[in-house]
This record gives structure tokens, sequence and C-alpha cells, in this order.
RNA sequence: GCUGUGGUAGUGUAGGGGUUAGCACGGUAGGUUGUGGUCCUGCCGGCCCGGGUUCAAUUCCCGGCCACGGCCCCA
């Protein structure tokens, strides 16, 4: 027996149907929003990654060489590739731009449940325009996803990495790498500081000369707990260090655009030293969390970012955009639907059209295969029974296949010119003519 | 990178050093050549892989692989 490589998932037609359900459904609210959908290659060139996350990311990547000995790998995220193709067309293209994603990614890591070696993500990200309006309709649409799927009970934080950026560098952190550094200092601190390790910053900030008293104000602002009604604290601790208010201004405008743009999600809350763990991130930043997956709880991340400058566009600088997990959020959406007692994983996967079973009993082909084609053609979904069996037999496989109706063609309906059709559910059949708007009338 | 638990038909499980390895669901055929979803019968299909201990291993031991968790990390 051949196994699948690890860290993959085969869908069967069950899970498929579903996830294409899932996957129409944002594609459907994307298209709402005005985000409109592109596609980039599964594998690129490998230094379209390194340039973006540096050389370390190597290590995370399905990267190989082709027979002409180019550096190439299986993308890890999206946002890189679409970058490139906006760079391929140098820009020229109507603005703002505003582009939809979806696809696998692959990264070479242990995987745990949630986290797959092969994963999917959809993505969006607006280009060309900048500010709080801006920013609005990015988040909006990732509210707008997360609610219509039918998840329950997530987590929107916001955050701007730019206030404890102000904040640091205010207080003297370098923001270049050092001699025999990897990062420059201030990235080490916004990592302790998203972290929450305190006595970490401490050992920094002695190293650097800088009184810890500031330490107290930073727990402080990490301490402050809710949603937009702390913003006002959070301005006076900033004024109380000596740090000017532009990026919480910024937020605070932001949060407002957003609150009249999208519905409230369940929860939300500031958080003003969320680092996203990643440099170009440079102005807002979201997250939505969900407790069903433990450690994994992630199942949306974005902001705005600085990175078209990587590719002679800086002038497009800065973008905004998020990630969707596709897979995590499904993950959550099943958890969620057994303990709540759902029927719907996906909302709406349930709604689906009339489908047909045509039965036909030892008749010729001709007799009824043109039937089957007008059927089809007219919009229903028609199985069309293909082993001489029983009756019955062919009923039980009609229900099986998810029929809600079974056409029974045999010599006596041909002689007749009539057809009989039995609505599955409720076991009524009646007859009608052997013509396709008969049929029809009867079952919708 | 560290670490915990587990692995018996497609799925869910019982069992256990010598068994025709049991059951349920499933699939398939028939009872039933024009009325199913109930019922009856037959069939299909399994001890993750390798090594060790033993007269004998699916069962015990070791390793691997796979799965599920907890940390670390996460573009």
């Amino acid at each position: 027996m051949f196994e699948r490589p690890r860290g993959t998932r085969d869908f069967g037609v069950d899970e498929m149907a579903r996830r294409l359900h899932f996957e129409n459904l944002l594609e459907e609210r994307a298209r709402r929003h005005g985000f409109k959908r592109v596609q980039t290659p599964i594998f690129e060139s490998l230094d379209l990654f390194t340039a973006k996350s540096g050389a370390g990311v190597v290590d995370q990547l399905y990267s190989f060489q082709d027979k002409g000995e180019r550096d190439l790998t299986l993308r890890p995220e999206l946002t890189a590739p679409v970058m490139r193709m906006i760079a391929a067309e140098r820009g020229q293209m109507p603005k703002p731009a505003k582009l939809s994603y979806f696809g696998q990614c692959f990264r070479y890591e242990e995987f745990k449940s949630a986290r797959y070696r092969e994963f999917f993500q959809y993505g969006c990200e607006l280009v060309g325009a900048t500010g709080p309006v801006a920013e609005a309709e990015v988040v909006a649409l990732a509210i707008d996803m997360l609610a219509s799927s039918g998840l329950v009970e997530w987590e929107l934080r916001i955050g701007h990495v730019g206030i404890t950026r102000d904040i640091l560098t205010t207080l003297g952190i370098d923001s270049a790498a050092g001699a025999g550094q990897s990062e420059p200092a201030i990235a080490t601190a916004l990592r302790l500081l998203d972290k929450g390790d305190w006595d970490g910053l401490g050992e920094l900030f002695t190293k650097h000369g800088i009184a810890t008293s500031a330490i107290e104000s930073l727990q402080a602002l990490a301490g402050l707990a809710g949603g937009v009604e702390t913003l006002p604290a959070a301005r006076e601790i900033l004024t109380g260090l000596g740090v000017g208010h532009d990026s919480l201004e910024e937020l605070q405008q932001f949060c407002s655009a957003l609150d009249l743009l999208a519905p409230s999600p369940p929860k939300l809350s500031v958080n003003l030293c969320v680092a996203r763990g990643l440099d170009y991130y440079t102005g807002m930043v979201f997250e939505a969390y969900v407790d069903e997956l433990g450690g994994e709880g992630q199942v949306l991340g974005g902001g705005t970012y600085r990175l078209l400058h990587l590719f002679d566009l800086g002038d497009l600088d800065p973008c905004c955009g998020f990630g969707l997990g596709f897979d995590r959020v499904l993950i959550a959406l099943e958890k969620q639907a057994e303990r709540l007692g759902r029927d719907e994983v996906v909302a709406g996967e349930n709604t689906g059209r009339p489908a047909l079973a045509v039965i036909p009993l030892n008749i010729e082909p001709e007799n009824y295969l043109g039937l089957v084609a007008e059927l089809r053609q007219a919009g229903l979904v028609v199985e069309l029974e293909l082993r001489k069996r029983g009756v019955g037999k062919s009923l039980a496989w009609a229900e099986n296949m998810g029929a809600s109706h079974a056409i029974i063609i045999g010599a006596r309906d041909l002689e007749s010119g009539q057809v009989a059709i039995k609505n599955l559910k409720s076991g009524e059949q009646s007859e009608v003519a052997n013509n396709c708007e008969a049929i029809l009338a009867e079952i919708l």
C-alpha cells in the first residue's frame, strides 16, 4: 500500500462538498466587498520568500531544484506571490486593487491537528489606498467572512504595532541591528512585549541603559483589557511616557470606521502590545481567535504592512490584507457544531436544490437518456441508475445518493406516456407526463 | 526541537502467548423481474511495519512508521 505523505490529507466526497460550499461562501463575501479573485503558481522562485522572510525560512520550505537547476519552492504563503504578481505588472492596474485568493500552501514543519504540511488559505490584499477607511474595508470583510460561515464566540483582537514601536524608540531602543546581532533590539523588545516577558524586557532595558521604570507603564498598557473604550486610558499612558499620539489616533479612527462598516464581532479586544511576529507590519494589526483549537486557535490574521518596496513599488506601501486559515476555521466550525448540536457545520451547507434519481426498468437507453439530458439542462441534479437492479434496491440507492425524488420509467410507462415520480421523503408517488416540463412542474 | 498517549476490516469496537480473531455500521448479492429506507440469508473485508524473547507473538520487549495531545516556533 502507498501512504499519503505526512501532513497531507485526502478529501472524500462529503468533506469536499463542505469545503466547496465554504470556499464559495468566502468567495461570495469577497465579491460583495469588491475584492476580485486572482491566482498565482503553486511553486515560485525560492528567493521570493527569502527576500520577504529571511534565509531562515528555507528550513520550513518544500524547496527543490528543477532540471534547469533553478532554486524553487512550493509556496509557504500567498501574500508574497500576490505582491510579485503586482510587481510583474509594475503596479499598472486600477487602484485601489482589492484582490482575493485561495489555494494550498506548504510548510515543512511538524504537523499537528489544525497544522498541516499542506494547508489552505483564503486571503485578501488591498493595494493602492491607505488610511483608516481602507483598513476598515479589509477588516470588515474578515468579520463578514467569519460571521457568515456560522462561526460563533470568536474573538477579534485589534492592535497597532506603531504604538509600541514609538514607545520603544522614544525610550531609546535601537531600530537598527547592532554589530553581531541577528535582529534589531527593537524587534527583540517587541517580541518580549508580545509574550509579556517582563523580566526579559527588564534585562534588555538594563543592557541598553534604559530606566526600568518604563516597564510599569508598558505593563499598564498591556493590562488594558476591553474594546475601544480602553483607548483614552492608553492615551494617558502614552502622554506619561512622552510619546506622540499619532498611531493611537490612527487606530481610533480605524475603530470608528470599522464600527460603522461591519457588524460587531462576538468579542472585541484591543491589544496594543501585539507584535504579529513579523517586522513588515507597520500599522494596524488584527487577529481572530477561537477557543476550540487549543494552541492553534488563531484562525485569521493580518494588518497593514510594507512589502512592495521589495519590488521597487514602495510608493504603493503600505498595503493592508489578511489570511484566513481555511482548514482551521472548518475544524473550529466542526467542533462548534458538535458542541452546540448544530445541524449544519458551515452555514447554508444543507440547502441544496432538489436532486432527481432516474430509474429505468428494462427499457432501452434511447427511451430515457434524452429526458435525463433535458432535466440536467434545466438545472437539476440528476442521478441515473446505471445498474440493472430491482426497483426496491434502486430506490434505496436513490435515497442514499441524496436524491429528493425518483423517477421510474418502465415499459408500462412508455406505453401510457407517463412516468412514476416518487417523493423519497414523504413516500408519495404520482404519475406525470413523460416530459421535462411536467416533471419540473411536479417537483419544484 | 522537546514531550505524553495510542495503533485489531472502510468506520466504530471486543478479545487475547496456541482462537475458524467476535460484534455493529458499511459495501455487495439474494429472499423480491414495478416500489425502498424494517426484516432474513450469503458474501467482501482486519491484528501498522521490522527486529527480539518463545516450541508458538496479533498479544510481551525494542525500534520505526502513523495518529491524537501538550510545550517551542510559526512568513
